[in-house]
DNA sequence: GATAAAGCATAGCCATGCTAGGTACTGTGT
DNA sequence: ACACAGTACCTAGCATGGCTATGCTTTATC
């Protein structure tokens, strides 16, 4: 029971979501040491404005698990008297040579990307 | 029973695997256009040479993937008499416009790091 | 006092990469 | 004659992260 949680995602376009993993994380601690601090819903925010969407779904799961990870430290705050409690995240040290080890492979990635797209032409 | 199979990836390095899913997808297509037409093993060298190390366990079942979902086409194929048997993948007509989208879809990515990544030093 | 929006959280599904095996054939050394 | 390494392909099962869907609370708006 429980039924086919019928699939949004058109069979043969998987690679869509696929190709996202380990690179939302590596854009939300890119964004979050750029801010310093930030919380959860300015995240969003930001990264769609980067053309970057992400749902409430992934990120709050995100962040807890990297702040279990040890890569975040979190505090509740208060933004002065009235508003809601906000949850601010920022990089531990653990978090930030994380993070340059990520972009450096990343990076790496990249080059190789170039290089084959690059040896495509080449043979066209 | 059957017990835990140990764990050879240290936690908190997940991102080193997740980050590679569909990336291989899309540099393991670029590389069957750029060759035209190509067995697997020899995919496996040519990756890593290309700094890519990819699995027989990866890439076996990635191509039976992409040729049942209609990207690949392939062929059993003798060279010459002797040799073993060797199985022969290019793209179909659905493989190319896939690749063509995921080829974009990934220079956006690559914008939007670097987008991310410069605004970091910007703030520093 | 109903609705929307800000803000956080979780359960459960699914596809992919990886581990750890397996098969079959050829060539080389002793 | 036999062991062994190399070529070449294949598979079951696990762990993981992104997504869907849903739920909660508080403030502001109408």
């Amino acid at each position: 029971m429980l039924g086919t949680v019928f699939n949004m995602i058109p069979s043969g376009e998987n690679w869509k979501t696929q190709i996202r993993k380990g690179y939302i994380e590596l854009c939300v601690l890119l964004l979050i040491r750029a801010h310093t601090r930030i919380y959860g819903f300015d995240l969003i925010e930001k990264l769609s404005v980067s053309e970057l969407a992400v749902k409430e779904g992934t990120l709050y799961p995100l962040l807890s698990r990297m702040t279990t990870d040890g890569l975040l430290s979190a505090n509740w705050e208060m933004e002065a008297v009235k508003g809601h409690p906000r949850k601010f995240y920022s990089l531990t040290r653990a978090g930030n040579r994380a993070l340059d080890e990520m972009v450096g492979e990343f990076e790496r990635m990249v080059r190789t990307f170039e290089r084959l797209a690059q040896a495509e032409k080449g043979t066209k």
